[in-house]
RNA sequence: GGCCUCAUCGUCUAACGGUUAGGACGGCAGAUUUUCAAUCUGUAAAUCGGGGUUCGAUUCCCCGUGGGGCUACCA
């Protein structure tokens, strides 16, 4: 492997979520990677276990495999589907590097560079309650940070404790983020934060420096809402001695009032979307354009494009806001790009629960969804814009007059209609113009006084492709069959 | 409250300090048309406010305002 080979790491918790924010950090950082050759790896932050949703690395994995990413390095699917890891860094699950994480904080309480704190849950609200009583910002006050490492040592042998890590006193730092520019912070405005909890466990702001060292990432690509904590992880570094990677926090995703995007903004995960009928070719088309620019006028993007053209200058610093909307407009055009076949492959899932799926003939599906295509912003609508095609409407008489049309006058054209069509001897889309055509100029009528009463007796939909067009993928069979049943209604 | 941070049409965004502030979604109007779409054309719509710097600020600086993030033994 080249010295300066990028590594870049996806590392979400197993907290049973994955919405379309997290989707869209991974995809900068999957495109970075790409972008420079350089491997991408998985990590699974999962140092709070009381949070931990079974199952939620199993999901993971799956919409990444949705999204068509996969790890380079870390946790991924072996070939029969099960979660297992590959790479020579690892274990690259945290809970699995306990170890770890202790023999470097003990490494830091050796150096005086962190301490043993005592305080518990209950002391501590008490001490935050009574700042903020006192107008003060809440939080440690540092009172076991000069405590005597060797009565520590004995306490806690017996007593829970954490471990802080001692922050300087004084002093300010300033670190260069890739798209924020330089951000300096007092260190004054820190307090000691926990390191290892009283289970064990590392702090996200310990284990995640930690990895990223070890795994020697070269890049980290996060949410935005991680500047807040940045001194935390710099001085962490500087404790260690350890040299820092290049630091990118990205603005995050906000619903339509403008907090971050969550479950209550409606059914977020990227897996919903894929369970609503979108395509993940235009999730990722739609979403790597929330907060990055390619600074052309190109709009739509192959995934190899977006490697080419993805560069971390080209993101925002303002926090973008999703829009449905767009979301479906953006999977629309992906839909009507597809070859009817493609198509009917990708809505299988869907079209397979229709009553009618069991009899569809293929290339009789295959015209009827050609017919639909361009009027689905989703596969899940197709069936039920086929459907018609399957499923012989009842002939509804108060559909099937055009406007304020008279019954008889709709039956009497329609008549006229079927013996036109019955004349054709090869049906094809412009032998049925042309004879439905020639009925409207024979009874001298507007065309839709007889093609909406056509359309409409065919259909038994107020919307819907065109009379032509549906005749011809029912075939002239149906077509009569259906345009007769239709008069012997507005007859009675 | 404190710290950090952000700010161009309703939304996503573009604009070496010099543009009639551009594009896309959505809206509206029109064309097409048997309906709904799709498509095409046109149109309305923005530089948060106030000070500077400058011959000239969307762009640089300051203040204000507004939004957001963080302020946990959560990430």
């Amino acid at each position: 492997m080249a010295k300066n080979q990028v590594r870049v790491r996806f590392a979400p918790s197993p907290t049973g979520e994955m919405h379309l924010g997290n989707a869209r950090t991974l995809l900068f950082a999957v495109l970075f990677a790409r972008h420079h050759a350089g491997t991408f790896i998985l990590r699974i932050e999962d140092t709070d276990q009381e949070r931990l949703v079974k199952g939620s690395v199993e999901y993971i994995l799956k919409t990444l495999e949705w999204l068509g990413v996969t790890p380079d390095e870390g946790v991924c699917f072996d070939s029969k589907g099960q979660v297992t890891e590959t790479g020579d860094k690892g274990p690259y699950i945290q809970s699995q590097r306990r170890a770890i994480y202790q023999q470097y904080a003990d490494q830091l309480l050796a150096e005086s560079k962190a301490y043993r704190c005592f305080a518990t849950k209950e002391e501590l609200e008490l001490m935050r309650a009574e700042q903020v009583k006192a107008k003060q910002p809440p939080r440690y006050d540092g009172r076991y940070r000069d405590l005597d490492p060797t009565e520590a040592e004995r306490r806690a042998a017996g007593e829970p404790f954490v471990i802080r890590f001692k922050m300087p006193l004084q002093g300010k730092v300033t670190a260069h983020d890739l798209v924020y520019g330089d951000i300096t912070s007092d260190y004054a405005e820190q307090d000691d934060h926990i390191i290892i909890k009283s289970d064990g466990l590392p702090t996200y702001h310990f284990a995640n420096v930690i990895d990223d060292h070890l795994m020697q990432i070269t890049h980290v690509i996060r949410g935005q809402e991680w500047i807040a904590s940045w001194p935390r992880h710099l001085a962490t570094y500087a404790a260690f001695g350890w040299p820092m990677p290049e630091y990118t926090h990205v603005p995050l995703i906000f619903g339509p009032d403008k907090a971050k995007l969550s479950k209550r903004h409606g059914a977020k995960t990227v897996l919903a979307y894929k369970e609503e009928g979108y395509l993940p070719e235009a999730v990722i088309n739609y979403l790597v354009f929330l907060g990055w620019s390619p600074k052309t006028t190109q709009e739509f993007f192959l995934w190899d494009e977006l490697v080419a053209a993805f560069d971390l200058k080209g993101i925002n610093k303002a926090n973008p806001i999703f829009d449905p909307v767009k979301l479906g407009f953006v999977n629309g055009v992906y839909l009507r790009q597809l070859p009817a076949e493609q198509l009917m492959s990708k809505a299988e899932e869907w079209l397979a629960r229709a009553d009618w799926f069991d009899r569809a003939e293929r290339d009789y599906l295959v015209k009827a969804i050609a017919s639909v295509q361009e009027r689905a912003k989703t596969l899940a609508e197709l069936p039920g814009l086929v459907e018609f095609y399957f499923n012989r409407p009842e002939p509804d008489v108060k559909l099937i007059p055009f406007k304020t049309q008279a019954p008889t006058e709709t039956a009497r054209l329609l008549e006229l209609a079927v013996v036109g069509l019955k004349e054709i001897k090869e049906w094809t889309l412009i032998e049925i113009e042309a004879q439905l055509r020639s009925r409207i100029e024979q009874a001298a009528c507007q065309n839709g006084e007889l093609l909406w009463p056509v359309r409409a007796a065919l259909t038994g939909r107020e919307a819907s492709p065109g009379a032509f067009e549906v005749a011809e993928v029912l075939g002239q069979t149906e077509t009569i069959l259906r345009l007769d049943e239709a008069v012997k209604q507005l007859k009675s």
